[in-house]
DNA sequence: ATGGTTGATGGTCAA
């Protein structure tokens, strides 16, 4: 058994003392995360080795972004790919226990859904397009490959607190939604959290900060995912989201997605 | 329709 864990943590400098308590409690193998925060001379590595995760592939910038990958087995041929034209720090990948593994952080997309107004849509929307014809011509769909992370979209009606008012707020837009089904369909990318937890209940992974109380009418949304390629489908074991996370001290908005893999 | 909070930073921007 493996098990993999994607978290965005917000700052992993801030939030290393929630690290090192999930990893300590739920002993993820492998765990991915986004918007570290830090460039990469001030990530706490010594203190992931010492917490049994020696090997890592971390790709940061000052203040924003970021993704790491930590491990308790080696990463073989680990790569940071930059889109668009940016060299933001979304996007890292290596292979662990013949296994290749994509750690994405999509970007949130602004508030305004359109790209003609909105830039930051613009971006959101090509880096999904890219990201499909990407996996598309290395025709990952024949490889056993674990897509995971922040993909600041919620897919299904279920994956938000209420589709009818979500419609029009990024992150749940049919624009958006549309390109990610098209990214997973066109790759065969198999939602191992929604094979495990059927689709027709509500399920979260990020509350917002801007609530005085986040469990009040659970207004969540899934933005935060762990996709298998089909020669993994069978492996399926075990998924989680650790939604208790958001009550502990100092919690990320968003809370970790595990995926158990035989 | 609006504003709400958090994090990195050092005034604001991003989420």
């Amino acid at each position: 058994m493996i098990r993999f864990a994607s978290w965005n943590i917000n700052s992993v400098r801030l939030r290393l003392p929630n690290l090192l308590r999930f990893l300590d409690e739920f002993k993820p193998d492998v765990v991915s995360l986004q918007e570290t925060k830090t460039e990469n001379i001030h990530f706490p590595l010594k203190a992931l080795e010492e917490a049994g995760y020696p090997y890592a592939a971390i790709e940061g910038m000052k203040g924003y972004n970021g993704v790491a990958i930590l491990s308790k087995y080696p990463l073989h041929d680990i790569k940071v790919q930059h889109w668009c034209g940016k060299k933001d720090a979304r996007h890292i990948s290596a292979i662990v226990e013949g296994i290749e593994l994509h750690n994405l952080y999509v970007p949130a997309g602004g508030d305004i859904p359109d790209p003609d107004q909105n830039p930051k849509f613009e971006h959101k929307l090509n880096f999904i397009k890219t990201l499909t014809d990407f996996f598309d011509e290395t025709s990952i769909k024949n490889r056993p490959t674990v897509i995971l992370g922040d993909l600041n979209i919620a897919p299904l009606e279920t994956d938000v607190w209420s589709h009818k008012q979500l419609l029009d707020v990024v992150s749940h837009t049919p624009i958006e939604v549309d390109l990610l089904n098209k990214m997973q369909n066109g790759s065969n990318f198999i939602d191992s959290i929604r094979e495990i937890i059927p689709p027709n209940e509500k399920l979260f992974s990020w509350w917002s900060y801007r609530s005085p109380d986040w469990t009040k009418n659970d207004r969540g949304r899934r933005l935060d995912h762990i996709w298998v390629t089909p020669p993994l489908a069978s492996k399926i074991q075990k998924a989680q989201i650790i939604k208790d996370m958001r009550a502990w001290v100092s919690p990320s908005d968003h809370v970790p997605v595990m995926l158990d893999l035989n």
